[in-house]
DNA sequence: TGACAGCTACGAAGTCCTTCGTAGATAATG
DNA sequence: CATTATCTACGAAGGACTTCGTAGCTGTCA
């Protein structure tokens, strides 16, 4: 079994982490730099800090400057959310979970013809 | 437009909540029986009056013992929550979220017909 | 009536999260 | 070499959340 991120990232930590998912490796500089909190450096310096802590990303600690990578996928941490909700609040049921998803947001018909597609190849996998 | 819950619930609140969902209008000492938390009674009198302030429930005031109601229902909150994890870590795409979703968890046959049953529903109703 | 049980209100502690300011080290620049 | 820029480390403030203890009120019951 693949390990699991031990916690939920915060807020602002996922805004982090979705930088680096987005960018790779990445230094302090640039990950504000793309957030557009370039003001917000020491901020985000100690969010990384921290994060390195729990161990929701690892550093690169080259002697002048250090560079952060995330230490899980983005697809794991989204499942993992998204396991911790439908425990929190669907009571375990995707299929809860599925229609409040498509009724929160009007879904394309593209979006929707991927997702019986998904539907589709869970077909045969399943018992 | 029907009005949204302004805030996300924190775990606490939600864990009431869902006892409110399911018992309808409840007093604290209910509310505590049902969580199996007799002992912590203030605890759960004291988050349900800060629920009141912000207006995730309401209560009556009757002269000895109030009794508190969710504002919201169950299936707009779960919207609301669906609709916040959706933006914040799944870019908006519905079909990301229920990849993740089909993933993480092994849903059962069942469930996938009953989700195959509404995206046959949504058919029509989109464009 | 007096003791007790059950209720609300409230304050305060402890924790976590986020932000920012400051200090110290080191590289870059003139 | 001296100044400036850039980096890390760190502490502390402020806010939100959760928990608990205490106080005060009001019924109940022997």
């Amino acid at each position: 079994m693949a390990p699991r991120p031990s916690k939920k990232p915060t807020d602002a930590e996922l805004a982090i982490l979705r930088v680096l998912w987005a960018r790779g490796p990445s230094t302090v500089r640039e990950v504000a730099r793309e957030m557009g909190r370039e003001n917000a450096y020491t901020t985000i310096l100690k969010l990384l800090q921290i994060m390195t802590e729990k161990r929701l990303v690892r550093r690169d600690e080259s002697p002048r400057t250090h560079v952060y990578e995330a230490v899980w996928t983005e697809g794991r941490t989204q499942q993992h959310l998204v396991t911790d909700l439908l425990e929190r609040v669907f009571d375990g049921s995707a299929s809860k979970l599925v229609v409040q998803a498509l009724a929160a947001k009007k879904t394309s018909r593209k979006e929707l013809a991927e997702i019986r597609k998904l539907l589709d190849q869970q077909r045969g996998g399943r018992r």
